[in-house]
DNA sequence: AAGTGAAGCAACCGCCGAACC
DNA sequence: GGGTTCGGCGGTTGCTTCACT
């Protein structure tokens, strides 16, 4: 003996988009007797509707607390986290939103944030970069313009950071790249060998375009035209002219501001590396690519920093000959060998 | 202006654990 | 204890609107 069926299969129920004098009907009732059992409602309402379909209209339409509108960036935040975190648990999700249903949500994932994070070369699912195929013909077109890669590599120049700011999921895509060349140099090579390409080791916990900066070897390694030829037939890079004294002090004052936003981090600062998630990432040697926020912090950091000393540190950025080196690449068209390199 | 495909979203479907008998 | 239903959840569908050609 169980209990009779939650609706009546004999009777045709109405099916589809909700009607306002169904919904009048809905609210007046639950707001006079409250819902009571779902099963029983609509007969008491006088809907001709299931109990379950009752239930969904009031919990995502017609409760007094849903809250309506577009969603906010701290919102949309606090959904990317705790998807992170939680996954598709979307009525656990709703829960740490007030006003928001899981429905809502959901729907918002898949409309919106999901295909935002597949942009920013996010796996939407694991929240780590994508290190698949239609990423790395992505990377083709980043690469193809000296601005894009400027902007990558000199993160001094305030006004490529601004811009940088929505692409900093290309920073994601530059790191696989980076990662393709370290399984292919382990793989290939002993360390000792000369005609190696060797590209930098980024360290952990830096983010990335400052780990480009901080291997002087791989500077070295391209004056030396190290990157020129390769015994394992990788195409040939340019060389490069000699760094500078400027850039040998940018790379000193680098790392100043590295430690400086580190500290920033250390103190609670809003980042979306603070889930418990993300801090498994340390095994993944990808964890500064989510410490670069879209709404991001980084970026910000820097401006804060730059504002605050005033140019007076050394740390005013500035748009000088370090990109030239790279923009010279790009501008004798030597954006043909990345695409070739992706193909 | 009409046709077409993409995007957005409300609602339904089916499953599962808890509750009930 | 076992069969059945309820309530809730996540996945999916299909209608509507929008954007583009």
């Amino acid at each position: 003996m169980g209990r009779s069926p939650c609706c009546d299969d004999s009777i045709e129920l109405k099916k589809g988009p909700w009607t306002p004098e169904e919904d009048e009907k809905l609210v007046s009732y639950i707001q006079k007797n409250g819902h009571g059992s779902w099963r029983a409602l609509p007969k008491a309402a006088g809907l001709n509707r299931c109990g379950k379909s009752c239930r969904l209209r009031w919990t995502n339409y017609l409760r007094p607390d849903i809250r309506r509108g577009r969603f906010t960036e701290e919102e949309e935040d606090m959904i990317i986290k705790l998807h992170s975190v939680l996954g598709n648990k979307w009525s656990r999700i709703a829960a740490h939103l007030p006003g928001r249903t899981d429905n809502e949500i959901k729907n918002y994932w898949n409309t919106h944030l999901r295909k935002k994070l597949l942009q920013m070369g996010i796996d939407p699912v694991t929240h780590k970069p994508r290190t698949d195929l239609n990423l790395l013909a992505n990377l083709s077109q980043l690469l193809s313009t000296p601005q894009n890669l400027g902007a990558l590599m000199n993160p001094w120049d305030i006004n490529n950071a601004l811009r940088l700011q929505p692409n900093v999921a290309d920073l994601a895509k530059l790191q696989v790249l980076q990662n393709i060349f370290q399984i292919l140099n382990t793989s290939n090579n002993s360390p000792s060998s000369s005609s190696q390409l060797s590209l930098p080791n980024m360290d952990q916990n830096m983010p990335l375009n400052l780990g480009l900066l901080t291997n002087a070897n791989w500077l070295g390694n391209i004056n030396n035209g190290m990157c020129s030829s390769s015994s394992q037939g990788f195409p040939q890079l340019p060389n490069f002219a000699a760094p500078t004294q400027e850039i040998v002090n940018k790379f000193e004052n680098s790392q100043e501001l590295y430690a400086s936003l580190n500290d920033n981090n250390n103190n609670g600062k809003k980042s979306l590396s603070s889930t418990t998630t993300y801090e498994t990432l340390d095994e993944d040697k990808l964890p500064s690519l989510i410490n670069i926020s879209p709404e991001a912090s980084t970026v910000n950091q820097i401006e804060s920093n730059t504002n605050s000393t005033n140019g007076s540190s050394g740390l005013t950025p500035t748009t000088g000959d370090f990109l030239e080196g790279w923009e010279k690449l790009l501008d004798d068209g030597n954006s043909e060998f990345w695409k070739e390199f992706i193909k």
